[in-house]
DNA sequence: GCCATAGGCAACTAAAGGGTTGCACATCGA
DNA sequence: TCGATGTGCAACCCTTTAGTTGCCTATGGC
């Protein structure tokens, strides 16, 4: 391994990228939220209210899939989507932390500019 | 006011929807990794560790400050960027509030399922 | 005044994304 | 059994994005 290197992009940083771009799209975000109440839903389901195709819903699910925000289960004819409150859990957490980093930097940083005239 | 409950994209969307996207790219998750420590840095400093020209990384640069997650400041004949935790706060909110819509509709069910034999 | 350094701008390429259409296939229900 | 419904698959299109190269301008230091 490179020694030194905490900054350069790491595998973390990759999974995390995938998650937040799988949400960094109006109609994903808004399947999200439909889908966040628990309850399965078919695609043609999910479809209603967009002004797209079939196939564009199907893709956008796949994406959110990909990513683990959603979990697809075979029914019958259908296939059912579910959400995975798992991955954006974690993304919470992890912004979180960056924030709290921000913060505490600033804090020190006024601190020493108050004890140094 | 941030419940989200919107059935198809709405301007909301689409605001979160830009900031998740700009954070959707390893290299620049690893670019507000460096600059979450409150120190603004010039371009030129942010360009090194990456096997990416400085045009690559000034775009990227550009694409965080769209987002507002990054703010540039002139220094004279440097680009400082500085970090902003406003929008990461934001979305650290909005995932927060969904996942709990998710936990609270889940617990509704089990308490339904548990009440009907 | 000179030169090295830091950035900005523009044009270009390759690939990924978002979307569509067309068609084949499985399954449900009367 | 048969038609309607729900999906899957593939090919295609257009736009955006990530990245490059080349060149020109501004600034700082000596």
């Amino acid at each position: 391994m490179s020694p030194p290197t905490p900054d350069r992009p790491v595998a973390a940083d990759q999974l995390r990228a995938s998650v937040f771009a799988a949400l960094g799209d109006a109609t994903r975000l808004s399947l999200v939220n439909r889908l966040a109440d628990g309850q399965p839903r078919s695609i043609a389901q999910l479809s209603e209210g967009y002004p797209l195709t079939r196939q564009a819903i199907t893709k956008h699910l796949g994406v959110l899939e990909s990513a683990g925000i959603l979990h697809r289960v075979r029914s019958g004819r259908e296939s059912l989507y579910e959400f995975d409150a798992g991955p954006m859990r974690d993304l919470s957490t992890y912004l979180e932390a960056v924030s709290r980093q921000w913060y505490a930097a600033l804090s020190r940083l006024k601190a020493f500019i108050a004890e140094n005239p």
